[in-house]
RNA sequence: GCCUCGAUAGCUCAGUCGGUAGAGCAGAGGACUGAAAAUCCUCGUGUCACUGGUUCGAUUCCGGUUCGAGGCA
């Protein structure tokens, strides 16, 4: 699919940096609406713990994709892409700006680059079993198994990589064909669309330091309760939403497996190295540019984003 | 005041029958093709409290000092 024409404008950056106010900052000054690139805030109901942005703070800026499926749903990257896609081509029909705004570097990555997902390829019955196999015979023999099916995915993946190593045999097994095969090697020099890559970043003490603040502001505001109550609505404790961050550590507080103060201590230690993986993921991209928030007002930040995106798209 | 125990990585601690040290956590770097806030890989960091003595050599043994914990008066 060739979009190469639309104009897009992608701000990431790690968790607590400030993405949600750029983005509105952003909005405004371009007649843009916002498409959400994050994982979690499609779930609705999972608010506080996802930091999700609410309807005042929207300022009457039009968002997509956030409250879009129920918290005991699952989402994927595949489907993610499509829903983007979508959006933007929609977006940019009514003569507006679209903006992609969030952290998930993956999701983002399959809407700018050529990611070749294919179609919907699952099989839970078959996940279960190889879960089986593994748990009986361990790691290695459930690599030993991806080597003898598609030697080229296994050779790709760690042998404790499991959750890999169970998808690349999932693929073989629906489609016949190694995950090996299907798989394109992405071309970073050709984005999809006409692209201003932004990126949004502080040094990491400070970063960290405001993870561990917005954590105990999560607390404060409830979290617990936003569990509890997603817990009784009948939400599975395993559900892809209970994963996540501040979830999966309060699901296991509320299960009684530790205190509340050592909830909280894992969920800003988790957190803290989730923003280190996503920089990883970001940092060597090669479109993106960095705005250094540091020593600079919201003001200064928001012409010095405004600049690079008029510098690429003439907007 | 006396006695006992402790002082080793940012934190919690292990260890060296004398040849300058190691785990976990924290931290850093990396990977990522339909679970990605997931999953996985790699990696340091030290005046071994201070100060004398014994010794070829002391973080390790002995003495003293300081600090901390407990006990006895």
């Amino acid at each position: 699919m060739n979009c190469s024409a639309i104009p897009l404008i992608i701000l990431v950056g790690p968790t607590a940096v400030g993405k949600t106010a750029a983005s509105i900052g952003l909005a405004k000054a371009l007649q843009g609406e916002i498409i959400s690139g994050d994982s979690m805030q499609v779930f609705r109901g999972l608010d506080i713990g996802t930091a999700k942005i609410t309807a005042e703070e929207m300022e009457g800026i039009p968002h997509h994709l956030i409250d879009i499926k129920e918290p005991w749903e699952t989402f994927s990257a595949a489907e993610f892409k499509i829903l983007a896609d979508n959006a933007i081509a929609d977006i940019h029909q009514r003569g507006k700006v679209p903006i992609l705004v969030g952290g998930t570097g993956f999701y983002v990555n399959g809407v700018l680059y050529e990611y070749h997902f294919g179609e919907s390829i699952t099989d839970e019955r078959y996940r279960q079993q190889l879960l089986q196999y593994q748990q009986q015979h361990g790691n290695e023999a459930l690599w030993q198994l991806l080597q003898q099916q598609d030697p080229l995915s296994a050779q790709r993946l760690h042998y404790n990589d499991s959750k890999r190593i169970i998808r690349a045999l999932e693929v073989l097994h629906v489609t016949g064909t190694p995950a090996s095969q299907r798989q394109n090697t992405v071309d970073k020099q050709t984005m999809r669309y006409r692209t201003a890559y932004l990126g949004l970043n502080l040094p990491r003490d400070i970063l960290y330091q405001r993870i561990n603040q917005r954590v105990d502001l999560m607390i404060a505001q409830g979290l617990e309760q936003e569990v509890r109550q997603a817990l009784e609505h009948g939400v599975p404790a395993d559900a892809l939403s209970m994963t996540s961050l501040g979830y999966r550590q309060m699901v296991q507080y509320l299960q009684g497996e530790y205190s509340l103060d050592k909830a909280i201590e894992l969920i800003k230690r988790d957190t803290r190295h989730f923003a280190k993986r996503q920089l990883t993921w970001f940092r060597h991209d090669p479109n993106l540019q960095w705005v250094e928030k540091l020593g600079k007002t919201d003001a200064q930040i928001q012409a010095e984003l405004l600049q690079l995106v008029t510098q690429k798209l003439g907007l």
